[in-house]
DNA sequence: TAGTGGTCTAGACCACATC
DNA sequence: ATGTGGTCTAGACCACTAA
């Protein structure tokens, strides 16, 4: 009968009301402000957001900032809910909305972990092509051949792309993907030298297994979403000479802007993608 | 002080015991047994399902019943909660997951909305192509000439893409698209004879307005989700004349299968998009 | 003013994983 | 045995909408 009163109003009226009054001016707003650069600085600001909205942007910061790695676990949700002085139920409903967006991943009864592309059974996260026949998921391993990688400058178009200046030091490579030996993928590829200093040519050539854990393991770098942009185009000599196609043969021309925490573009991609044998698979909800 | 007594564990208890109970035998197995075809039929069937997933169940059935037609309000959350015999919460919990998949809309104040492709602002639901420059979204209504609309057999491929016999009675028809008067767009089309029993080519090319508004206005047909699978490819003779391309400009195929509640096929369309001025857009995550 | 969805809290119990 | 996330309930208050 005693835990009873520990429903009281009396006790928990107070964090009610700061609740409500938060919904106006955040508590939270002291150490909300450590954000360097504010990402809300476009527009007029909405200037007040539900709390677990708050929560889930510091929590998002504790991500960027790499106080928990990918593949690690961060704290329960309780843990959190003391530290940010609010319920658990609270943190609950931003971290579900981090694990919808793929930057968390909760696993029942051991705790919730930052998303890795590493340890994880996709080997191409963001590739949609698929064999119009066969496997339902996958053919096996692809064979992958770098037909150059080196550092260079980077040109108007791929500077736009990856928020650099012309002229800026980028990675720039080829490669190319067979599957079963077929080539099927003629893929160029950018990075920017600043967040990927250190990372040499010879390193990315002589590293096999997932680029993008790699990229995570050696530079903290954690791709989050990208957009694509598709088009049907004919190849270049070179290109169809790689391909080993006819420079008549239709290939399905996919650019790819790879983004990491807060829509800072981080790679971007060219690739060819032969459809005779494969196709380009979407899903729309 | 009197209201803290309602919080008194000996009457909240009785019900907490029986939903934690109908975790592993569902209290709602007997109205849930209405269900004519399980979908569930597929596997050894969990046996049992979170209470929120029951009550989603129950609202999908209500929504492939017609007992809410789309642009309808569904009745309040507490109005269901009290039907179903769950808490309000329960009931959110399933509202939010059938919201997030398009099926429902919420509106703060107004209530909950069956989705519909109508009175809406976009125009194509699940077209993906964009002008390369321009508009941010759209360029203005695009002018729609029917080439060709008749009623036909299935052949063996479209039949097996809408789950139908091959030589069944299915509606066909070939559109072009111009945006700006430049023919962009060139699309077959096949619709099941069946769930749109009654539709003419008459009907179809007097028809003005989102083609998916009126398959949910005169048939009931509400189209939930769609896959996509793209090539590059190359125009035959009729083709490149109607799209006022050369025979050797490679042109992206769009097959798209478009699905109504429960995973029914219920169109079938092929497309070929110019890619010269226009793009292919798709978000990953 | 009444009713709706939106947010927040609090606590109970379950399923699962680990020790 | 302990701790984690998962489910369910209950109630308070806010924001928005329409009558």
């Amino acid at each position: 009968m005693i835990d009873t009163f520990l429903h009281i109003r009396d006790a928990s009226r107070p964090l009610v009301i700061m609740a409500a009054v938060s919904h106006l001016s955040p508590v939270l707003a002291a150490e909300a402000r450590s954000d360097p650069d504010g990402a809300a600085m476009a527009g007029p600001a909405p200037a007040f957001s539900p709390l677990y909205q708050q929560i889930k942007q510091l929590i998002l910061q504790g991500l960027q900032r790499g106080e928990w790695r990918p593949g690690e676990v961060i704290p329960s949700e309780f843990e959190l809910a003391a530290r940010y002085k609010v319920s658990q139920g609270t943190v609950r409903k931003a971290v579900d909305e981090l694990a919808a967006e793929h930057l968390l991943v909760r696993r029942q009864g051991r705790g919730t972990f930052v998303a890795t592309h590493a340890e994880q059974q996709v080997q191409y996260r963001f590739l949609r092509l698929h064999p119009d026949q066969g496997a339902v998921d996958g053919e096996g391993p692809a064979q992958r051949d770098f037909v150059d990688c080196r550092r260079a400058r980077a040109s108007a178009d791929v500077a736009r792309a990856l928020g650099l200046r012309t002229g800026d030091s980028v990675l720039q490579s080829r490669r190319l993907l067979r599957f079963g030996g077929v080539p099927t993928i003629l893929e160029d590829l950018w990075l920017p030298g600043g967040p990927f200093k250190g990372l040499t040519a010879e390193r990315l050539m002589d590293y096999h297994g997932p680029m993008y854990a790699l990229f995570e393991a050696e530079f903290g770098v954690r791709m989050v979403r990208a957009d694509e942009r598709i088009r049907a185009v004919l190849p270049d000599a070179a290109q169809a000479r790689l391909l080993a196609v006819d420079a008549s043969t239709p290939l399905l021309s996919v650019e790819r802007i790879a983004y990491t925490y807060n829509d800072v573009p981080m790679e971007l991609r060219r690739g060819l993608y032969r459809t005779d044998t494969h196709h380009y698979r979407n899903q729309l909800n």
